[in-house]
RNA sequence: GCAGGGCUGGCAGAGUAGUUGAUGCGAUGGUCUGCAAAACCAUUUUACAGGGGUGCAAAUCCCUUGCCCUGCUCCA
């Protein structure tokens, strides 16, 4: 069974979707007019690494992700670039993706942009002013009324008085209500503009989440997820729209990633204390990244250090060899009928791993834990492949297995085929090998040094073990 | 002010009442060993911001104080 924290209830629940065996998820995207910080590549990894559990459970998962490609970011960056805002979005989502593919973060089952969905939001604004959840001002914005709507505040437990006495925006004459938010802006000099009932403008920034999802995910859905900053107003706001427009429960769990911070700050655009995704994958590999990410639990937040990514980039190698190795094991064909001992507390140990892996993940994605399953049997393999006798092939089939399973669901080492050999290049090693130690056992040291420096250089690495040679591919 | 999160070993980071200070990194020692590399083992353990309270029992629940962060404005 697996629970899931609300943010909607701030507890602990089971997770049910309103389909059997289907789950209808909603992700906030971003806005597409810079390139993505570490923040954005924690929300990523966090919320990919739980689709990934969710499809490994078994789970078909329709996995919606918007770019909002109009905003006033977005117009104010074209306007200093000199672009439209369209040229500014294509080249962002193209940067966009490129970091997202590095980062091995799955992509989404579809990604619909705010600019296509103009008239769709039009037409669901001009339903809320229908059934009077809406105003048109006199200057042409079309403002939601929150006090028409009075569960407004329900997801960042705020009331109304609360919101009201820190709103800046008091000045504004066009709103009835302090806390109104804008669906729709008349155009001001410079701006693109589309047409509307209500005259040229453009859509407000929470819109296009209420009529994207609902359109390609149903008036309600299982889960709608971002970081802890868009709680309020945000996701606020686009309960108010989407459920005073249907009457039925928009989102049905809301799940908030912890933010990154830097310094005991917030990393965020705004400070400009960020460090940029593609400028972190230069000095360090998508693996560390996803790694340090996943030792920290989504909702925790993490002070990033060049310390901690450090640490978490010998974890990673470390898990890489014995992956790595044990996939060097895979093919080897000498079935070995006999089952010892220590092969049964290996199959053992396999499954126990597997059991704690699901039970932390079953547990609002408990990825620290999770991952202390994945190391405690990576020492275990480490330890049978090079004590014990024999190496059973079955035991080897089933810790690949399992460490595959891992693999896909913690998004880590993709590329590892890379550094499996072929057939004909084991052959040949293990004749190298063989070699070698013939001239180590009369002590031909130099001879035996050689096999291993020329092997070296071309990538292979020989490790002597009082049982057995092993060996693997690196890097370079 | 209101709302929320945090304060655990040298560092990172799990754990929300009671058979583990999980796990990772680091450090020290050891095993292995021609050298190298890797791996494994042991030690690094009477921790849980301070104070008070309720429990047979609290890091874990309640109260309180301190410090930090976040949201209430665009933000993952």
């Amino acid at each position: 069974m697996i629970k899931v924290y609300n943010t909607l209830t701030r507890k602990l629940e089971e997770f049910n979707p309103i389909n059997k065996g289907k789950i209808h998820w909603y992700h906030c995207g971003v806005t597409v007019y810079s390139r993505s910080h570490l923040g954005h590549a924690r929300n990523l990894i966090a919320f990919d690494t739980i689709r990934r559990y969710l499809e490994y459970r078994g789970y078909e998962v329709r996995y919606v992700q918007n770019f909002t490609d109009v905003d006033d970011k977005m117009i104010v960056r074209a306007n200093e670039e000199g672009v439209s805002i369209i040229e500014l979005a294509e080249k962002n989502i193209q940067d966009y993706y490129e970091d997202l593919d590095r980062l091995n973060v799955k992509r989404p089952s579809l990604a619909p942009r705010a600019l296509l969905h103009i008239n769709h939001m039009i037409k669901d604004i001009q339903s809320l002013i229908e059934k009077g959840y809406a105003y048109v001002a006199d200057n042409g914005d079309v403002y939601f009324d929150v006090r028409k709507w009075k569960e407004y505040g329900k997801l960042s437990k705020q009331k109304l008085e609360n919101i009201l006495e820190h709103t800046e925006d008091t000045e504004n004459p066009n709103k009835r209500f302090p806390a109104d938010f804008a669906l729709w802006k008349a155009k001001k000099e410079g701006e693109p503009s589309w047409p509307s009932p209500w005259g040229e403008g453009r859509p407000g920034w929470h819109i296009e989440c209420s009529t994207m999802s609902m359109t390609y995910l149903g008036e309600t859905f299982d889960i709608h997820s971002g970081g802890q900053d868009l709680i309020f107003p945000h996701h606020e706001n686009e309960i108010a729209q989407s459920e005073s427009l249907t009457g039925k429960p928009f989102a049905r769990y809301w799940l908030h990633n912890g933010f990154v911070k830097i310094d005991a700050e917030k990393m965020s655009k705004s400070i400009g204390n960020i460090i940029n995704i593609n400028s972190i994958l230069k000095s360090y590999s998508p693996d560390s990244v996803r790694l340090y990410t996943l030792l920290t639990h989504y909702r925790q937040p993490i002070d990033f250090t060049e310390e901690g990514l450090k640490q978490a980039e010998v974890t990673a190698e470390r898990l890489f060899n014995t992956i790595v190795l044990l996939k060097s094991f895979a093919n080897d064909e000498e079935e070995s009928s006999v089952i010892t001992e220590e092969d049964k507390t290996m199959i053992q140990s396999i499954e126990d791993a597997r059991n704690k892996f699901i039970e932390a993940m079953d547990e609002d994605f408990n990825t620290s834990n999770a991952l202390a399953a994945v190391f405690e049997i990576s020492k275990d393999v480490n330890d049978y492949l090079r004590k014990v006798e024999k190496i059973n092939s079955m035991v080897v089939s089933k810790a690949n297995e399992l460490f595959d399973e891992f693999r896909l669901v913690l998004g880590l080492f993709s590329d590892i085929d890379q550094y499996i050999s072929i057939d004909k290049v084991k052959n040949l090693v293990n004749l190298l090998i063989d070699l070698r130690q013939e001239f180590r056992k009369s002590k031909n040291w130099e001879k035996s040094d050689r096999i291993r420096d020329t092997l070296k250089d071309s990538g292979i690495i020989l490790e002597d073990n009082p049982k057995r040679v092993l060996w693997k591919i690196v890097a370079k």
